[in-house]
DNA sequence: TATAATTTTCAGAAATTTCTGAAAATTAAG
DNA sequence: CTTAATTTTCAGAAATTTCTGAAAATTATA
């Protein structure tokens, strides 16, 4: 397995853009690497070509199984474990979203609405719990809305994309409807 | 400046989530302890209330002031500079949106961009740019989509995110106002 | 201009995260 | 059951990120 130049430019992108998306550089390659690759990898095709230990490999896939961004498959005659890119890229962009969403906003949201349950002491108090509910709502918003398009078909979330500028008058029309 | 255990715990989780959001513990614990505090706070507080040194609260601070999430401000008889969060919780919101986007989206737009100008050499690598170019489409779509929300005035936005699957409904409205 | 107050910088220390590779565990085949 | 193939685990190593604190730079005041 040795990768075209393109090839590794984009596996390295992924590995660096990885962190800001949450998974660590070695998950960012591999994933990028079975995404461009049309035949399944095992893990030992996988160490090779990235040129990373057998047991990060195992690890990654783990996480990768973990994300359900890639998928188990058995060659006959084989008994290594081959694993593709799980579905379309539209399903791989629909998993990290919705995966992201429950990292990076259902703890706040947990946290918030145990400390909004105590009554302030004093002003002081009051004053930050009045912000803390702002970042609430916000965040509640948030969830929800994105909550909302993760469940949208495909079709409903590409015309709503697509829409530009156009959301504001489409809004415009709610409630108008003739 | 001590602070109190709800403020305390607040600070403390702003920090944990700070990395999956894009920025660094400390820094986050600055700005959650500037967002619910009401009054300005200057450089040497911010180090003692959050046991941190003075240094790192200058680097943070920097920070903060190049995301545009703090204010700087002037007591009268004062020469240290006291810091506020910037604008209301939505306008937060919206400027971690939207530098996050710049972060996450453009340089792999901008990579994808570039390896997809090369010709493809082989079968292997025309496949794999078939997947790199959904990749970036996907990509392109979700930058713009972003962009638009981050236009969008709050009035407009908040109506948006409160449609829950009304969406649809509104959506299949489309081209057909009478 | 000299001095004092304040902020910034940055080399190295500390903390955290990621990675390796050998050993243990699991699984399948004979 | 035994052996061989394969995967997983995890302690410690390596890499990376964050943090400290003293020195340098900047800014304001007298």
């Amino acid at each position: 397995m040795k990768l075209t130049s393109q090839a590794q430019a984009f596996v390295l992108h992924f590995g660096e853009m990885g962190s800001r998306w949450g998974f660590n550089r070695t998950v960012g390659q591999m994933l990028a690497l079975l995404t461009i690759q049309s035949e399944p990898l095992n893990a030992d095709q996988l160490a090779q070509a990235l040129k990373i230990s057998r047991g990060n490999v195992s690890m990654g896939l783990k996480e990768l199984q973990a994300w359900r961004l890639v998928e188990l498959h058995h060659l006959p005659g084989d008994r290594k474990d081959y694993f593709t890119a799980a579905g379309s890229i539209w399903d791989m962009a629909r998993t990290v979203f919705e995966e992201r969403r429950k990292r990076e906003l259902d703890p706040t949201l947990s946290l918030l609405r145990q400390l909004l349950l105590n009554d302030p002491q004093d002003e002081q108090e009051a004053r930050a719990q009045e912000k803390m509910q702002e970042v609430y709502d916000l965040l509640e918003l948030l969830d929800r809305f994105a909550n909302t398009l993760s469940r949208l078909e495909q079709k409903d979330l590409l015309k709503l994309m697509k829409l530009g500028s156009g959301i504001s008058k489409l809004l415009a029309l709610k409630g108008k409807k003739s």
